[in-house]
DNA sequence: TGGCAATACTG
DNA sequence: CAGTAT
DNA sequence: GCCA
């Protein structure tokens, strides 16, 4: 049976969710009670916590229209409450986006004078409007979709590509980077987190809190870096939530209900917001055994144990490791093309690239479909490395070759050094996913640059394609999402969460649902779909 | 106090 | 089997 | 680190 999680019942609540934080209290008067049903459930799985009246807790209230408001509580009442009074409508628009939207437009008067229109500010209803997913603007006073009627509507916008042909394959999905390339170019600032339309919303969350998210950052690495990935995760969950909260946080009390921040967070936090900085960190930067394990720890093969050992070997720098004979094949590699690996590559090298592969590729199995995921498919400026995601449309003809194609590209002197080579889907029957970690060069140079191959057969590739294309937070998001209901998610399928009774990845017997594209993925979670550009989270 | 994803390759 | 990587 |  399963192990714990997962229950069907009450989904358990995402703690990342983009409700995280809120504390509401809702208005059911004059609410559908079908509707409530199914705002009261997002409300939770996205992290929102529902309060049955009005205490001191609630930070947000929400009501079908003033006159509901006002039916249904005192107005004493609400005038002393501080936190923010909405439409129902900003809950649909936001669950509709993916995100919280402005509440400008959704905003509900307290006074009782006031009428039922939210607050316009005629220059934010238009920057609101521009930003808006659909562009259509979502007045409020009379809702008129129903959630589903929503969903469907933003879908059937973009989700046309997925109508394709194509032997049906996803297809299309492979066409969607090009329309990327081409399209609406991404901005060649860094290659942080542009391009976006979602994070160009004018009251975006950003950087309240930089200082503290900052720091966190920092600290993640640092634990990784040390082999504490479970507190290194604790720390990356605290800076999505803190970074949703839609204000400064000025003292500890302010972050002491959410979650994924117990006592320990709690004094950092305090800490950081009243002496600009944090002890812990600062030690950890000067500490030159932390500062050594951290930069061996970026050679592709050292991992905090085998850079713990280097240490106490008395090495300080990379140099002193090169004349180190306990080094691994793969590690010398990583350590003679240290610098290689870390220069980042050109979006429009990886363009090429992708095309050269395809080629490629087809050449060999005609049909083929290769595709380049990572951060190039979500549409960024430069990319760390190559993930290259391969099947084929026949959903037999990809055995077999991923051999083939990397003597291929050996050949051509694409491909330069082997870091790693599986592939049991050879000949096999099988599910397996065959993978390639190597060095590959941009044609006419040396400089090498990481490239990895994963080929899929065609019945799980949609899931392939959405785990290596991201980005992390996304992945996390839809894992947890689909937990929530009961299943289980990875690049291999989404599976029943029928546990301990074999459900082990990809064995036999257990098959993931039967999702053709990434749309049908995100469908099935109820997820909103996310162009590749926009699952920069 | 134990779990926090799970799995495949290298040496 | 430990370590590493995705 | 947090949480059940």
């Amino acid at each position: 049976m399963a192990p714990k999680r997962t229950k069907n019942k009450a989904p358990s609540a995402d703690p990342q969710g983009m409700f995280a934080g809120m504390v509401v209290f809702l208005i059911e008067n004059s609410v559908q009670s079908r509707r409530l049903q199914i705002w009261k459930q997002k409300l939770e799985q996205m992290g929102a916590k529902i309060e049955t009246h009005l205490s001191k807790k609630v930070s947000h209230v929400f009501a079908m229209s003033s006159d509901a408001l006002f039916h249904h509580v005192d107005k004493d009442q609400l005038a002393r409450f501080k936190g923010h009074v909405l439409l129902y409508q900003w809950l649909e628009d936001s669950l509709a986006a993916g995100e919280k939207v402005s509440e400008h437009l959704y905003i509900l008067k307290v006074d009782p004078e006031g009428e039922d229109v939210p607050d316009k500010n005629p220059k934010l209803e238009a920057a609101n409007r521009n930003s808006s997913i659909h562009g259509e603007q979502s007045h409020c006073k009379r809702i008129k979709s129903s959630p589903e009627e929503i969903k469907h509507t933003n879908e059937e916008s973009k989700g046309d590509i997925e109508t394709n042909t194509a032997s049906g394959l996803s297809n299309n999905e492979p066409n969607s980077p090009s329309s990327v390339t081409s399209g609406p170019e991404i901005p060649s600032t860094l290659d942080k987190d542009v391009g976006t339309p979602t994070s160009s919303l004018p009251y975006s969350p950003p950087d309240l809190n930089k200082d503290i998210t900052e720091i966190f950052g920092k600290l993640i690495n640092i634990y990784r870096a040390l082999g504490d990935d479970r507190r290194s995760f604790s720390y990356y969950k605290a800076i999505a939530v803190v970074e949703k909260l839609p204000f400064k946080i000025e003292s500890a009390d302010q972050v002491k209900n959410l979650p994924g921040i117990g006592k320990s967070l709690q004094d950092h936090i305090q800490e950081i917001v009243t002496t600009g900085k944090l002890s812990k960190l600062e030690h950890f930067e000067t500490d030159e055994k932390v500062r050594t394990i951290s930069l061996f720890g970026e050679v592709w093969g050292i991992g905090p144990a085998t850079a713990l050992k280097f240490y106490e070997k008395g090495h300080r720098a990379l140099d002193d490791l090169k004349s180190d004979n306990s080094l691994t094949n793969v590690q010398k590699l990583g350590l003679k093309y240290f610098d290689d690996i870390k220069t980042r590559i050109p979006r429009n090298e990886v363009q090429e690239m992708e095309s050269l592969l395809q080629k490629v590729a087809e050449d060999i199995v005609s049909g083929v479909v290769v595709v380049c995921g990572g951060s190039y498919r979500r549409g960024k400026a430069s990319c760390g490395d190559l993930d290259i995601i391969i099947t084929h449309p026949d959903g037999k003809s990809h055995k077999g070759f991923l051999q083939k194609y990397v003597k291929r590209l050996k050949e051509m002197k694409l491909l330069r050094e082997d870091l790693i080579f599986s592939t049991h889907s050879e000949e096999g029957t099988d599910q397996g996913v065959d993978t390639y970690f190597g060095l590959c060069t941009y044609p006419g140079r040396e400089l090498r640059h990481r490239i990895d191959f994963k080929v899929y057969p065609r019945d799980i590739y949609a899931f392939g394609l959405i785990a290596w294309t991201g980005n992390d937070v996304l992945n996390r998001r839809l894992r947890l999402l689909a937990e929530s209901k009961g299943y289980r998610l990875d690049d291999t399928g989404l599976f029943p969460a029928t546990h301990g009774s074999g459900s082990k990845r990809g064995a036999r017997g257990t098959t993931s649902l039967k999702l053709e594209t990434e749309k049908e993925v995100f469908d099935f979670l109820g997820f909103p779909w996310l162009e590749t550009y926009e699952r920069n989270l």
